[in-house]
DNA sequence: CTTACCGCCTGTCGGC
DNA sequence: TGCCGACAGGCGGTAA
């Protein structure tokens, strides 16, 4: 569930918070997420030294420091906490960094909660983040890249796969999951099963101008998510932008009141306008 | 090469 | 009311 705006809301939370800090120890409460954790290397990446700086790539949160860099994808239901206490933890907490306590802050934990475990955890050596294999195959960064348009035109031609698909192909172009591709669709009025090379060159400036204009706007509305993040519910603020069609099956179109459809397309959930989508 | 689909995992929700 | 299966989905792996 955390797409690229939620990342990216925690990542600037979390480095407003710990950028700067030691880090005094990481503590692990199981071997495993999706992978094995590779502790060594963690431990060797980020311990007993200042996080230079916490920052985001496509859905990874990268902590930088003079000895290496730690890696963090949330998976479909990862967070951290900030917390005072390591003993205090919620169900589902796996890791923890502590950081050093500083002139304006006491000895603190960022808690790494993740139900499903689907989140990923690596390191690396100092120079070695652009090849880590978890990044080296990453397509370009939305809000960062000159001409989307142009670029999704151009790896689309003589493709079949649904547009939709396409879209959430992170070697294509990162961050897009399946609540943002089907709401920056429905704002270019683009369907979501058509063949990602039928798209017109215009269809695609089109398009990545609703992309970026919708994961912009769920940035600013996760702009509150540190408050959030703070406390214990750990609940960080998806959907705080207000979706038009995603989860709204059943409901009726803003633009022309029909009613929206949902559908698979490449075996995720999707929702459209059968009208105001072609 | 491209594309489709499975499995990982647990909480939630709908149906009976 | 309670149980059980389906579903959610990022991402890597595999098969066609």
């Amino acid at each position: 569930m955390p797409e690229l705006p939620e990342v990216e809301c925690l990542t600037r939370a979390v480095a407003s918070v710990a950028e700067g800090r030691v880090v005094e120890d990481l503590l692990f409460f199981r071997k495993d997420l999706r992978e094995p954790i590779p502790i060594t290397a963690l431990r060797r990446a980020l311990l007993a030294q200042p996080l230079r700086r916490i920052y985001r790539r496509s859905k990874y949160m990268i902590f930088a420091t003079d000895g290496g860099y730690g890696l963090l994808h949330l998976g479909m239901t990862g967070n951290l906490l900030l917390r005072n206490d390591l003993n205090d933890r919620l169900k589902h907490t796996h890791f923890a960094i502590q950081l050093a306590a500083t002139r304006d802050a006491p000895r603190q934990y960022l808690h790494y909660v993740d139900p499903r475990r689907f989140g990923r955890l690596s390191a690396c050596k100092p120079g070695a983040i652009a090849g880590h294999p978890y990044l080296a195959e990453l397509g370009p960064e939305p809000l960062e890249i000159r001409n989307l348009g142009r670029h999704l035109f151009e790896a689309s031609c003589g493709r079949k796969q649904a547009v939709k698909a396409f879209l959430m192909d992170a070697h294509i172009v990162v961050g897009v999951g399946n609540i943002y591709a089907s709401e920056s669709l429905y704002r270019a009025g683009i369907h979501p099963a058509r063949p990602a090379g039928s798209v017109a060159a215009s269809e695609y400036r089109l398009l990545a101008q609703c992309i970026r204009q919708t994961l912009r706007a769920a940035i600013k509305a996760g702009g509150t998510t540190f408050r959030d993040y703070k406390s214990a519910d750990g609940e960080p603020g998806y959907f705080a932008l207000q979706l038009v069609v995603y989860g709204n099956a059943g409901n009726h179109c803003k633009k022309c009141h029909t009613i929206i459809q949902e559908q698979r397309i490449a075996g995720r959930s999707s929702f459209f306008c059968a009208i105001c989508q072609n």
